[in-house]
Order: C-alpha cells, then sequence, then structure tokens
DNA sequence: GGGCCTGGTATCCGATCGGATACCGGCCTA
DNA sequence: TAGGCCGGTATCCGATCGGATACCAGGCCC
C-alpha cells in the first residue's frame, strides 16, 4: 500500500496541536480522546510510536497505545513491524481510515465556521445557571 | 421562532430508532449517548418532555433531562414552558442545533456507505485477536 | 380528596475513561 | 558491559457516564 515506508517524510511539528484547545465546546467526538489527533499525525504517511509522542505532548504510553489498539480493532490503523534498515514498528492509516478524515475535516470545519456562536450559546447558558443558582 | 407549537404535529412513531442499533462500530459521537436521537426527535417540530420517552425506548427520566439540560448549555436546544392551552414544557431545536444536523447527517450517510468495510474490520481484528491470545 | 399525568430530583451503583507511576525486554552503540 | 532508545505492560486511582430505583410537587379531573 505505501511502497517504500518514510523516504524523507518530514517529521512532526511537535506544536501542531494548540495546547489549550477548548475541546469541551465541540459538540463531535471521534474515537476516543486522542484517536482524532492520532489520525492527524498519520494524515502524512506512516509514523513509529515514538514518533506520535512528540506532538501529542503529555500522552502517556498506555494511552497512546490504547487509543492506537482501538484504531486497529476499528480498521482504521495498520501496525507494522519493519525489518532493518528502518527497523521498529510503523503505524499508518488504512483506506478506511484516511476515508476517516473526510467527516473529521467537515466536523472540524462546521466547528470554526459556528465557533462564535457556540461561544456565545456557551456563555449565555453560563449567564443563566447563574442567575438561578448560586 | 416557532409561531405557534405544534399545531397537528404528527406525534413521534415509537419505534423511529432501531432497538438493537449496533453502534458500537460507529466511530463518532455527538455529544452524549442520547443526544444524536433527541435531536432526531426534535428535528420535526418542539417536543414536550413525555412525548420524548416514547421512541427513546427505555430511556430514564434522568438521563433524558440530563440530555436535554447538556444541550441546552451548549445552545442546541431552548426549554420553554408554555401557558394554558398548550401548557407543558416544550423543548425545541436553536438555529445552532438545526445546523448540527448538517454533520450528523453526514456521519449517518459516511457510516452507511462504510458499512460493510467496518463490518469487515471488525470480524477480521475479532480473529487477529484470537489468533494472538486465548 | 384521591386519583392521575407531567416533569422532573435524589441516591446509589457498577462500568468505563484517562492520567500517574513504575517497570521491562530487546536491540544498538560506545 | 553499560547505558540508551524503542515499544510497550502492569497497577492504581480519581472522575465521569449511564442505568435502576425511589421519590416528589404542581395541576387537572372526578
Amino acid at each position: 500500500m505505501n511502497e517504500r515506508p518514510r523516504e524523507e517524510l518530514p517529521s512532526l511539528d511537535p506544536e501542531m496541536f494548540d495546547p489549550v484547545c477548548p475541546s469541551p465546546l465541540v459538540p463531535f467526538r471521534v474515537g476516543d480522546k486522542w484517536a482524532p489527533l492520532v489520525l492527524r499525525c498519520l494524515e502524512g504517511g506512516p509514523r513509529r510510536f515514538s514518533e506520535l509522542k512528540v506532538p501529542l505532548r503529555g500522552i502517556t504510553s498506555k494511552s497512546l497505545t490504547h487509543s492506537l489498539r482501538a484504531l486497529e480493532r476499528g480498521g482504521f490503523v495498520a501496525r507494522t513491524e519493519e525489518p532493518l534498515p528502518e527497523h521498529g514498528v510503523y503505524y499508518a492509516l488504512t483506506a478506511l481510515g484516511r476515508g476517516l478524515l473526510g467527516p473529521l475535516d467537515a466536523a472540524c470545519a462546521w466547528t470554526r465556521d459556528h465557533w462564535d456562536e457556540l461561544i456565545d450559546a456557551h456563555e449565555e447558558a453560563a449567564l443563566a445557571s447563574a442567575d438561578r443558582g448560586v
């Protein structure tokens, strides 16, 4: 599927994700907490475990393993052990996984388009609940 | 926003949702467990609490209240208490909530389009794990 | 006044999620 | 042979999710 794994694939930007993403306002979820970020990381080509941990700042091995296993079980990501010289474990999107990027993009776009409304609604709700309680 | 609440609005089909929807295979979530179903129920117009409980077979008052409150806080659903003669509590989609139906439809469509692949991937994963373990 | 229906709340409980921490075996290199 | 990186696993813990059950206040109807 991917001929030669990673000829000169640029390394992942350690800051590709906003560390203070206000995700609680976003009404969509794709997989578990880290899944959408993992999918993004794999968009450019196969990556190894330790490579994924860089932009996913703060993720523990356990969480990353768990997320990857779930994506694997769903058929969205494939795990392969490469022999020498590229030696290591590589994770790559399957066709199905790549297809998932479409809806993911759509969800992101919708959120961006309605960001102000989401903020407003959230603040209004906070005010209203402050009126009623406390 | 809605002139006269519910003139001859057809009542909800108690069987509008498949009781054995295999949702664990679906990689998307919109809000909490019941949120997408609630949104669907409100698609046709404002509904009262007890009306919503019909197609959402088995939902408890607590869960429905919780789900509705969350949707309210997010600005997707509005709660209004109607005086006589329509007397009662009505829940309706806001503009933002109605907008949410777009991405929701898209997610449903994607899932339908890739249903066979999702099933296959899931069964293959089950086989593979059976090979490795037990 | 004694039912009902409506629209909830209060409490408890088990399951799951996700982070913190510690540990580990295989391999490469110095 | 010692230390490092790589790719994890094992254990514990607190927070959250979601169901079960019980209860309740207000209004209408007889």
